[in-house]
DNA sequence: GCGAGTCTACTGGTCAGACCAGCGTACTAG
DNA sequence: CTAGTACGCTGGTCTGACCAGTAGACTCGC
């Protein structure tokens, strides 16, 4: 029951001080830490426990370090990269059936559309539309993907809710992933893409209308109608459930 | 655009090959790394390297290590723990508010009670009904709260999504951080503990009915009910408008 | 035969000192 | 004023050393 003062670790020490001086702003992103050799002198500890100080902390996001700048470690400011990083740990952790998984993104993405149709600007709308024209020509399978990657970016600013869009973006990696070996062994490939496109004009247009009700259920369906034939049937009577609400 | 097909750098070599290890299920959790010093032999670097790619690992949640423990580092289940970190540390820097997280709760635990309400035992809705009594009995703070947390665990497991659960309890752990002085100075925490109880009591029948629309509907209105005081009035609409959808 | 204590061979944590390639800056040559 | 270079520092890696701490074997008294 004892909750130790100091880190008993030495480098633990020296993570948390740091930690500190960036929580508390008297560190801020952009400014640069002292050269490890000279936090070796201030903290009074040796070069290998301030290296494994800067590991953590840059482990973490909050440092950058580059050989040879002589401006030394870098703060970054903070970003999501790393919720990113421990959610897609988690999710690959836990073995979960695709069914759970698409639950998930039914209810994550569908408020996430919703949120996008309700708050889009103009200048955000029409780099959605950009996107689609971008995707319906594209050529190849890379430019219609990195199309969507655009599309799929302004949606995530539009909605002014970073969680929700790492949370569904992650969790679509993890599905893209889990199904991939089947989607290349799929013959009607095209066809996928060009309901895939038809889904995106729909939501666009709803978010365009500012329906976020309709952008919410055009999501969820268009998840449904995509995945529901690869998961097991007493699991996919859970998803259609979510099709409607 | 070239993607360097292996690290740069030798410790985030070793990193990836243990991570990979960890993921492939060949390293069990619960299973023992070789010690660092085996380890510099197998990948060929110094102790130095060794060290700061078990750092790296460390913090990251993915292993544990024990000053003399002649059998080795570790390899730990894998835990939300991790992702409330990240989460904690974008909250503290301002890049994630308050509204944000609370429209995230709303949206999920909204479809935890949906998926609740319709899946639910008759034995897991005897386990809730017992957790309400035993909060409404508590005398004390920590009845209340072990019996609360006893009635969101049968809830969990009515589910049978775990990442659902996982990610709002996550959220929930931070806002609970994030309001805790403020609430602790609240004047009134007896009356916030009876609406509580109210809400709690309220839901439970939605579940006992199998009415999962109303048991989600409930849901968002107690959070917005609790909460809605401490967010900053032009975020406020944001999460009245998802109270009924 | 069996528990209590001890011993030992290892562990991880830390330190010191060294070398190298890489980078920014200030100085230099044109 | 610019292009080029040399310098002094940086971080990345290595070697080798010492210490406190631990598990498991080993011993001893019973």
């Amino acid at each position: 029951m004892f909750e130790p003062v100091s880190p008993v670790r030495a480098y633990e020490r020296v993570v948390e001080q740091i930690e500190e001086a960036v929580f508390t702003g008297r560190l801020r992103p952009g400014s640069r830490l002292p050269s490890e050799r000279d936090l070796m002198t201030q903290f009074g500890v040796s070069r290998s426990t301030v290296r494994e100080a800067l590991r953590v902390l840059q482990s973490n996001g909050m440092i950058q370090s580059r050989a040879g700048d002589p401006r030394g470690p870098e703060v970054l400011p903070a970003s999501p990269k790393n919720l990113r990083k421990s959610m897609s740990r988690l999710v690959r952790a836990e073995s979960m059936s695709l069914a759970e998984l698409l639950q998930f993104r039914m209810v994550l993405e569908g408020s996430a559309y919703l949120l996008a149709a309700r708050l889009r600007t103009d200048a955000q709308l029409a780099e959605m539309e950009a996107a689609v024209r971008s995707m319906s020509d594209a050529t190849g399978h890379a430019e219609f993907s990195d199309a969507d990657v655009a599309f799929h970016d302004a949606v995530a600013r539009a909605t002014q809710n970073t969680l929700i869009v790492v949370c569904s973006n992650v969790v679509r990696g993890v599905v893209l992933d889990l199904i991939a070996d089947r989607l290349a062994a799929a013959p009607d490939r095209q066809a996928l893409m060009s309901a895939y496109l038809r889904h995106h004009s729909e939501v666009l247009q709803a978010i365009r209308d500012r329906d976020g009700e309709l952008a919410a259920r055009l999501a969820r369906q268009a998840l449904y109608d995509y995945y529901a034939d690869w998961v097991p049937e007493p699991e996919r009577d859970l998803l259609a459930a979510l099709v409607t609400s």
